[in-house]
DNA sequence: CTTGATTCCGAAAGCGCTTTCGGAATAGCG
DNA sequence: CGCTATTCCGAAAGCGCTTTCGGAATCAAG
């Protein structure tokens, strides 16, 4: 099978390369007839220029880079899933490539993107969760590689995010849980590294004291995002004296965990102790009972990162781009009115 | 910041960007003396060569793709960003690019993969869940790209795969549910266009013939890949008149549909009737109750998948590279010994 | 001290494409 | 019909790297 490269194109044709480079390219300076001419062979031959050759010319890579989140935990994983499919759809519009990399730890992370950039095989990057201060943010400035950040560090002026307004989120879970007659209301939070765990547990006591609530440290747990963690966190709030009547989670993975701890006390979520998520996730409809969380728009986020993305690498001013969507309550099972004695056995 | 390049290391150190290439390359025509002399000075300068024009001048993509199934939804994905994981840390070690296609529609499959050989941007190219007959398979072969398929077709026989031995793993699970004391054993299968699902099929129908159990085909539906799905062929069925003891379910995502549909009838799981499902998802941990199922060890087949594929891309023969594996019971709480009258309200 | 084998590096071609530049052929205009 | 303006294409350089080849310098051997 001869290879159709543009010399194969060119001498069928009668043609140079650079002519047939050039009509296929919709350059003005030739002629409707030997357009034709060069996209039928073109196309009967299947051609597609190399790839690699068409970017060392250009200078373009003409793709763009996903960085895997490290610790990613299976359960996770499916908003890394739905992010890629999105971003895939918006790159896959210019033909552009999607690359998956991943550190090997979180120290590594700052030498995987120096090597990113300084091979010069991505035009773009997306990072995910960032930290309050992400070393990964300032790399990624100093190497002016485009980037998106899929949430939001504390200085986030300077640079493009999507995000979720989780604080206010967390508000309303606040707001809903005392509508339903909770007042003491416990939270499970994420490493404060985190930023969006920062936020969110800030919104958490925001929510407090606009009700006129104390915010009461021991009804605060700190657990890895995972939901053994939440399930361990969730044990030893609920063993307290004066335990919450309700509990509001960082994310869906550890909720899930706190409504294994809560069953395993024999006491039931959503009657005896309400449990509320964060994330939306599908798998939370068939979780026992099915999960009330805050959902946040995750089906077309990939497709809107991505849109950014390809807009700051065409020029566009990256403070332009920046995306605050916000999340909203999906009651299933796992919230319910405050009932007194959630202790009775 | 000046871009360093070969040219310029070159011109710093009195070389030639050549001697520089084979110094930084190994080379054994390089003297110790100047191979450390230009170690050194890329090393201050942190030299990465550029990627694109590597590629160009050996010809080789250093990358490899991973082909998203399109059809793919939120609760099967886990296992995709498992893979994912894998394939790029067995990627890693080699320093090349994991690239993640997918196509719009089945139909654009065979075009995609043939874009992906013509463009020349991959050494190598994975997909998941063949069909039966899968012209994917037939279009890389031809195309003479290396690839390794996640699951079997039909004809198995001339190219490298990795797969769980599914039918067996059937085959145990009617025999778990018989010895249990279960008789009507239903089955609710996928699209058998997807091999995978015909030797599921086929394991649960051997299963059934090796206890002396007489195939009924009242027993089994055909369901697509989702919770819903599942949740529709599990009310059909026991809306029978006669209906089963036991549900045996080709994916995990089906059997959470189903336990939804044993719950909504005023059944219990695992005590009226026994759901098991296939896949090992980590979340079957969390289900209403607890998804008893037959799991397949997903957290290395990545890795070993990505060593498979590189194997064959240095020249290996693909027939030596098939991988079977087998699956073995999770036993959580759907299941339970046969109850005479499941129906008693 | 000569010859042949080594060691080490420069020169140059080439990977397949893009893109600028200039010039021949054609068209438009007075 | 002569002149300028267009139209269209060929020529060639270049993207940054790899790799082969040959030759100068050094070495070992006779």
């Amino acid at each position: 099978m001869q290879k159709v490269s543009l010399k194969f194109l060119a001498n069928q044709l009668g043609l140079t390369e650079g002519t047939v480079s050039r009509a296929l390219n919709g350059y003005p300076d030739i002629s409707a007839a030997t357009r034709e001419r060069v996209q039928a062979l073109a196309d009967k031959h299947n051609y597609k220029a190399n790839q690699t050759a068409r970017r060392l010319a250009t200078g373009v890579a003409e793709a763009v880079a996903y960085l895997m989140p490290a610790n990613a935990n299976a359960l996770s994983e499916p908003f890394v899933s739905q992010l890629l499919e999105g971003l895939g759809q918006s790159l896959a519009k210019r033909n552009w490539d999607l690359l998956v990399v991943q550190a090997s730890s979180s120290e590594d992370e700052a030498e995987t993107i120096s090597k990113l950039s300084r091979s010069g095989r991505v035009s773009g990057v997306v990072i995910s969760r960032p930290y309050k201060q992400d070393s990964r943010i300032a790399l990624l400035q100093k190497y002016k590689l485009p980037f998106i950040v899929h949430g939001r560090s504390i200085n986030h002026a300077d640079y493009a995010w999507y995000d979720v307004d989780s604080e206010t989120a967390f508000m309303d879970a606040v707001d809903h849980l005392v509508l339903l007659g909770h007042q003491r209301i416990g939270f499970i939070g994420a490493p404060t590294y985190y930023h969006f765990a920062q936020m969110r547990l800030d919104g958490y006591r925001a929510g407090l004291i606009s009700n006129g609530i104390n915010y009461d440290e021991n009804l605060v747990e700190i657990a890895e995002l995972s939901d053994d963690a939440g399930e361990r966190a969730a044990k030893t709030m609920l063993r307290d004296t004066n335990p919450p009547s309700a509990l509001i989670c960082a994310t869906d993975t550890q909720a899930i965990g706190a409504l294994a701890a809560i069953r395993s006390q024999n006491l039931v979520p959503g009657k005896d102790v309400s449990i509320i998520g964060y994330d939306g996730l599908a798998f939370g409809k068939h979780t026992n009972p099915p999960l009330t969380t805050m959902a946040q728009p995750l089906s077309h986020s990939g497709r809107q990162i991505g849109d950014m993305l390809l807009a700051i690498i065409d020029g566009g001013n990256p403070v332009d781009y920046q995306e605050l969507r916000s999340a909203k309550l999906v009651r299933r099972m796992s919230d319910g009115p405050f009932r007194d004695q959630p202790d009775s056995q």
